[in-house]
RNA sequence: GCGCCCGUAGCUCAGCUGGAUAGAGCGCUGCCCUCCGGAGGCAGAGGUCAGAGGUUCGAAUCCUCUUGGGCGCGCCA
């Protein structure tokens, strides 16, 4: 199959430098764009003024100079020199041709690229604590994680997509106990809920399957005020009346039903990790005791206050961390910088983490961590996603995690659905603030870009059943001979937008950027709508309707494609 | 106080990691089906790219400073 149209244009590029300046000398790297102006062909290289000084020539004479060594190539219609020395590339019909012939062949893979060379990535994201169901936020990373993973298998990569399960530590602690007072309450128990435990009506649910409890004698005599402090007190009386087994077993039962609970929303969302990593099989697993002696072997910890610390400073952090703490524990951070060192251990070559904003000042210390146990810290890229903003006629959706008081993904997705969900979770880039418009994702009209895209899809399969009403059908070979016939303006942009797909679906990728892909299919939709006002598909003349079809199809399935990276369905009617 | 992110049309945002005259959608003004789905399309008005310096052939984009907003600075996870 030929290479894209971009790729063929950087062919000649380099081949006509290559024979203009033999000097070995490093010269600028190869740059080929879209022009924002058919006037001014439809690619264009600034490389002529980039190589001005270092040559020491005006950079019209060395365009002029590579222009001439440039190699014939049936692709490109004209060559010229414009403004201060860009190279313009007008692409020969027969390269949108072919591009369109490609889309029909290549269906769903039309896109698709080794640009990842089958490179080994560890994606992590959503890694919600299992403490209750996941709310809007999480929704968001879920949404754009996922795209991220769809993206980096559509350009060759092997992806591993993993959810972080944090099921060790005081939160566990704190939500078992919350289920365990909730389970005495139901049986006629009377007392304060405290105000630090888990509020959620999903606690009493869980507390519900628990079945019977008994009330420890004592269990509320003499609270400390601090609510952290009570909240510690009571789960150590909780767990002496218990015993730790006993205590265990409830955890257990929190964790598999809340696990459950975002297993199946995940689920429904379109959302599938390859793997669910617990973070209590690191310390069984000796992943983090590994990881602490690695840092003591090089020499990167010390003790003070009774605790263990690790030399972050020494590592470019602010402050040097705990990783074991004076009561003999480890700290979440030695689980963390364990877990990132097994991800290696795996052959993992990049870590991509998707984090909450709120984490920002939790990369330092991570890489500090990988690059204290020798590892490179170029392979870890970390992805941070702002806050969500919920709007309801126009105002503002309190929400508060603390009181329960917050919109669960799965409200969410009964209230817009899955495809305005994921949509909107990713049309803007992930280190912007969002604020989600929950009338717009809902409404049936033009203003709704989840009806935009899809009803440009649904617009050709209409097309297409029209077609096969009126008794005829599409004919490839007869498209192909005629796709000269394809003259008319609508039909040149709308073509010169579709061969830019592979090059959008690459960019996106390099940058984790889905929303790129959003935007490209707004304007491939808008362009499409233009031309079925502006033109009858279905017309009399037996070649020219066969083209347009094709072109039409071709939309359909760019954008088929397109929504499909995106997690959002293609219906064909709607 | 220190660190990270953000500031582009009245509003919500793009701007392809330095390119040619800064773009959409909504809103506003005026239009377009005897038609393959009007959930659509066309045209117009609307900008000191927060501000000031700098880097260079060239800056909304990169670097400083100022300013406004968001977030973070635990032996929590």
């Amino acid at each position: 199959m030929r290479p894209p149209v971009k790729t063929e244009i950087e062919n000649l590029l380099s081949k006509a430098i290559g024979e203009v300046f033999t000097a070995g000398d490093a010269s600028p790297p190869l740059e080929i764009e879209r022009t924002r102006d058919t006037q001014h062909g439809h690619f264009s290289s600034n490389i002529a003024m980039r190589l001005a000084k270092m040559l020491g020539k005006s950079p019209r004479d060395i365009a002029a100079d590579i222009v001439e060594a440039l190699p014939e190539s049936d692709q490109v219609a004209a060559v010229d020199i414009a403004g201060p020395g860009f190279i313009n590339f007008r692409l020969a019909p027969d390269a949108f041709h072919a591009e369109l012939h490609k889309i029909i062949c290549a269906e769903e893979k039309y896109g698709n690229s080794d640009l990842g060379g089958k490179r080994k990535v560890n994606l992590e994201y959503v890694s919600a604590n299992p403490t209750g169901p996941l709310h809007v936020g999480h929704g968001r990373h879920a949404a754009y994680g996922a795209c991220v993973a769809n993206l980096l298998i559509a350009t060759g990569h092997d992806v591993h997509q993993e959810y972080y399960v944090n099921d060790a530590g005081r939160q566990m602690d704190i939500i078992a106990l919350s289920v365990w007072l909730r389970a005495l309450q139901a049986q006629g128990q009377k007392f304060n809920f405290p105000a630090g435990a888990y509020q959620g009506e999903y606690v009493q649910t869980i507390a519900a399957e628990l079945g019977s409890a008994e009330m420890p004698d004592g269990l509320f005599e003499a609270l400390p005020e601090d609510g952290d402090a009570q909240l510690d007190l009571l789960i150590q009386r909780v767990c002496e009346a218990l015993g730790e087994e006993g205590f265990d077993a409830i955890l257990e039962v929190a964790l598999d039903n809340i696990l459950a609970d975002i297993r199946d929303d995940l689920g429904e969302f379109g959302v599938h990790p390859d793997e669910w990593f617990s973070e209590k099989s690191l310390t069984s697993s000796g992943a983090v005791d590994r990881a602490l002696k690695l840092l003591a072997e090089n020499d990167v910890t010390y003790e003070k206050d009774g605790a263990t610390w690790f030399r972050a400073i020494d590592y470019g952090d602010e402050k040097d961390r705990v990783v074991v703490r004076d009561n003999g524990r480890t700290t979440y951070f030695a689980s963390d910088i364990a877990y990132h060192l097994h991800k290696r251990e795996r052959g993992f070559e990049d870590l991509i983490d998707i984090w909450g904003a709120d984490h920002h000042g939790y990369v330092a210390r991570v890489t500090a961590g990988l690059e204290a146990m020798g590892q490179p810290t170029e392979c870890l890229h970390v992805e941070l996603v702002q806050f969500v903003a919920l709007y309801r006629a126009g105002k503002k959706v309190q929400m508060s995690t603390r009181s329960g008081d917050f919109v669960t993904l799965r409200q969410l997705r009964e209230e817009v659905g899955n495809d305005a969900a994921r949509l909107f979770f990713v049309m803007r880039s992930n280190e912007q603030h969002l604020d989600f418009d929950l009338d717009l994702a809902k409404s049936k009209s033009n203003e709704n870009p989840v009806y935009y895209l899809q009803y440009a899809h649904a617009r050709v399969c209409s097309v297409m059943a029209q077609l096969a009403e009126r008794g005829l059908s599409w004919d490839d070979e007869t498209a192909l001979r005629a796709l000269p016939q394809l003259v008319e303006e609508h039909e040149q942009s709308l073509m010169l937008t579709l061969t830019r797909f592979p090059e959008i679906v690459e960019a996106a990728t390099l940058q984790r950027a889905p929303q790129h892909v959003v935007h490209y299919l707004k304007e491939l939709a808008q362009e499409f709508h233009a031309y079925y006002n502006a033109h009858k598909f279905i017309v009399d003349d037996d070649g020219l309707r066969n083209a347009r079809i094709m072109l039409v199809l071709a939309t359909r399935q760019v954008m088929r494609n397109g929504l499909g990276l995106l997690g959002v369905t293609a219906p064909d009617k709607m």
